[in-house]
RNA sequence: GGGCGAGUAGCUCAACUGGAUAGAGCACCAGCCUUCUAAGCUGGUGGUUGUGGGUUCGAUUCCCGCCUCGCCCA
């Protein structure tokens, strides 16, 4: 509703300029229409600045330029009503604010009406997040990840509520990475847990790692409580281990033997060439692991309500030759060229963009030293190269290429696909010719991605180019004292630190799951507590949707290029600016109703027929306080989606339960007597109820039926 | 050494991308449960926005230098 508005004025105001001031309709792109709150609501509901910007350019006084702009638009207000429907009036104030003042009755009548202005368009939306290397347990950077890609997902998403962009899920799994090698070299040379139906020597074939993944799954399901037989926290364990094994930390014969060294080292990389290349014995090992660590991936983002589209593997890009198509079209493009001298003599390198291409150019017999090696010179294609050609394919623009999809998952309302190099299933949808991609990535990835980025300017995809957003957000790390309660040992130079990084090669870390169970214990303890006369299952149930509340909003009300030290106080906390403190002013709502006998839609409809004069007046503003935060709801989405920032949402659907939590303490509704003022706080509540659960369910955030 | 990011209340973070008196939560202090649930509400304490310059009607925000911290690359 206020977007509506905004958007109204933003162009009144701009066909103003246009026919009394002069400026050109493409000086108009240059002049910022900013739209912003005043201060004080005495002030009026919204404020735009646009005098002060003008000043400059029109030479005259700020406050002169915001008193023609005001009578233009009041006496634009009085001749024809409709021409800005909802503004009651302008008036200037301060130095050169245009103020404005709303309807407030008709601004009322029209939020009760659920208007609001629409969000979304065409052009296909590709996002892709989670991506965890399938060799361990997901952990708490992971879940940031998941949980930006997610809400961010939604924001775009049709719904209920909106139109929506046309959206695609996918999740990147690197299964031929050295992450998924290491794991294969662990279960291959290092001592495994003992099985009962299979012997350690089997292990080391895909037979027996099958077998083993089974009896795990056995075990797991006959004891869920012990998640260490889950394949996932095996691996957490055993990718530690190899870790080690590799540098020789607790093996005193190899700290002295510098060819056991050399040969771990050749073990690994021969594993990670046996995994590109595919078609043996330690390929097939790696499928299996990283094909059962994926599902438990998929288990864990599922208990917090994330869900996938596709599953698009390295393993294809690979075996359907993704690479040399790319190659070709780089080539042709002349954004690839064979080094002939220097430290990259015979490898393929793109130039980096920047100030070194001038010098390049203008002395072209150096080589380039700086410039990108994307293919090696024994051959190898650079991760870089890869990626180039992957993010080609996103944008339809990898000639003759795309994946096979397979049913991977089935989820209760869609399948979720992944690739194959198989022939495709009839009825799957294309993944790939993206109008726009998300890539949620965090910011240790900026260079690679930059990379990506430049290689399609450079081949002149410009288009594509502008419509890649790297979805950048720092890393989540651990306090010292939350790395020290969770058993690791601390150098006295990393307690002073002010965060230690999760690092699964040292196994370091809170796993996702771990971090779930703690929360719905929390809550389930609060629940039980309260509510001992609902059902054993019926509080699970409640105590899930408050762990979930608790955790997708903590990691959401941080803004991405902040780095969270994770700290198990702060994320367990169910107080202050938390989602359970929204949750609950939503039960409060509920109860209201509930205890009214009547709901929020016959409240809505009411308010058509109900006389609001009080509103306007001093005494009622703190009312239009709470219709007017709701009525920004269309607003809040717009601003998280433009600035790729789903915070900007999770902040609004605190300060809109923090309004009401105010409004539901001020007036006593169930024992107001006046039935015309006990219906405008009855639809009040209403309101704010509808735009929290609905701020909260684009969070991926459920409200409990009670709490 | 180069690149990117950060530095705001005791602590954790915001500040609508240059706007009006820099705001929240936690912590602390004082109050509020016979009322629609206290996972809540009302007050209070708490700021030279790292630092020095510059740009302009106006700077936490933009530019330059310096300091500190983090990440990436070599």
């Amino acid at each position: 509703m206020i977007r509506t508005i905004q958007i109204a004025l933003q162009g009144r105001i701009q066909a103003i300029l246009l026919a009394k001031y002069g400026i050109t309709s493409a000086q108009l792109g240059a002049v910022q229409l900013t739209v912003e709150q005043p201060p004080i609501i005495a002030l009026g509901e919204l404020a735009l600045p646009v005098a002060f910007e003008l000043a400059k350019r029109l030479r005259k006084a700020p406050r002169l330029i915001a008193t023609e702009l005001a009578a233009e638009l009041n006496a634009l207000i009085a001749s024809d009503p409709t021409a800005l429907a909802g503004v009651a009036s302008v008036e200037v104030a301060g130095a050169g604010y245009l103020n404005i003042r709303l309807d407030r009755v008709a601004a009322v009548r029209a939020v009760a009406r659920d208007e609001h202005a629409e969000i979304g368009g065409d052009g296909f939306r590709l996002v892709e997040h989670t991506s965890i290397n399938p060799n361990k347990a997901a952990h708490i950077g992971h879940l940031r990840n998941a949980i930006l890609g997610d809400t961010f997902q939604r924001l775009l998403r049709p719904d209920g509520y909106k139109r929506g962009y046309p959206v695609g899920v996918q999740n990147y799994i690197d299964n031929t990475g050295v992450q998924v090698a290491d794991v294969v070299v662990g279960l291959a040379y290092l001592p495994q847990d003992t099985f009962s139906t299979v012997t350690e020597q089997e292990l080391k074939t895909a037979q027996g790692v099958k077998k083993m993944i089974d009896e795990l799954a056995v075990r797991a399901k006959t004891n869920p409580a012990d998640r260490h037989n889950l394949i996932d926290y095996y691996c957490w364990n055993l990718y530690a281990r190899v870790s080690d094994w590799y540098a020789g930390i607790g093996d005193n014969a190899f700290e002295i033997d510098e060819k056991l060294r050399a040969e771990r080292k050749q073990i690994r990389l021969d594993t990670l060439h046996a995994l590109e290349t595919g078609g043996n014995e330690t390929a097939a090992i790696a499928e299996l692991i990283s094909t059962a660590v994926l599902r438990r991936h998929l288990e864990t983002m599922q208990r917090l309500g994330i869900e996938y589209d596709f599953l698009p593997r390295e393993s294809e890009i690979l075996s359907l030759h993704f690479w040399d198509a790319a190659r070709t079209l780089m080539l042709e493009r002349g954004v690839l060229y064979e080094e002939t001298a220097g430290k990259n003599k015979g490898c393929l390198v793109m130039r980096r963009a920047g100030p070194a291409q001038g010098i390049a150019v203008e002395d072209s017999s150096l080589p380039d030293e700086d410039a990108k090696v994307i293919v090696r010179s024994n051959g190898t294609v650079t991760y870089v190269g890869k990626d180039i050609a992957y993010h080609l394919w996103k944008f339809g623009l990898l000639p003759g290429k795309d994946f096979g999809y397979t049913r991977f998952h089935e989820y209760p309302t869609h399948t979720c696909w992944i690739s194959t190099a198989e022939a495709s299933d009839a009825a799957a949808p294309t993944f790939g010719r993206a109008d726009a991609i998300y890539n949620v990535i965090d910011s240790r990835q900026n260079d690679p991605q930059n990379n990506v980025v430049a290689a399609l300017r450079g081949m002149g995809f410009t288009e594509a180019a502008d419509h890649y957003t790297h979805f950048s957000y720092e890393m989540v790390a651990m306090t010292p004292r939350c790395a020290e309660e969770l058993g690791y040992t601390l150098s006295d130079a990393d307690k002073a630190r002010p965060f230690i990084e999760v690092s699964g090669r040292k196994g370091y870390g809170v796993k996702a799951d771990d971090l779930l169970d703690k929360l719905i214990a929390a809550a389930q303890a609060e629940v039980d507590a309260r509510h001992p006369e609902i059902g054993a299952e019926e509080r699970t149930r409640i105590a899930t949707q408050i762990a979930v509340g608790a955790l997708r909003y903590f990691m959401l009300r941080f803004t991405r290029n902040t780095v969270i030290a994770f700290d198990f106080k702060d994320a367990l906390s169910f107080e202050g600016e938390t989602g359970p403190y929204i949750q609950y002013a939503i039960v409060r709502a509920a109860n209201i109703f509930r205890k009214a006998e009547t709901t929020e839609e016959d409240a809505l409809r009411a308010v058509a027929g109900l006389d609001l004069s009080t509103l306007v007046g001093e005494e009622g503003t703190s009312l239009w306080e709470t219709w007017l935060l709701a009525a920004r709801l269309t607003a809040a989405i717009e601003q998280a989606i433009a600035t790729a920032e789903p915070a900007h949402l999770a902040r609004y659907a605190f300060q809109l339960a923090q309004q009401f939590n105010n409004f539901y303490h001020r007036y006593h509704i169930l024992t107001e007597t006046d039935a015309t003022r006990r219906a405008l706080l009855m639809a009040t509540a209403a309101v704010a109820r509808r735009e929290m659960v609905r701020a909260l369910g684009l969070l991926g955030i459920e409200a409990p039926p009670v709490m």
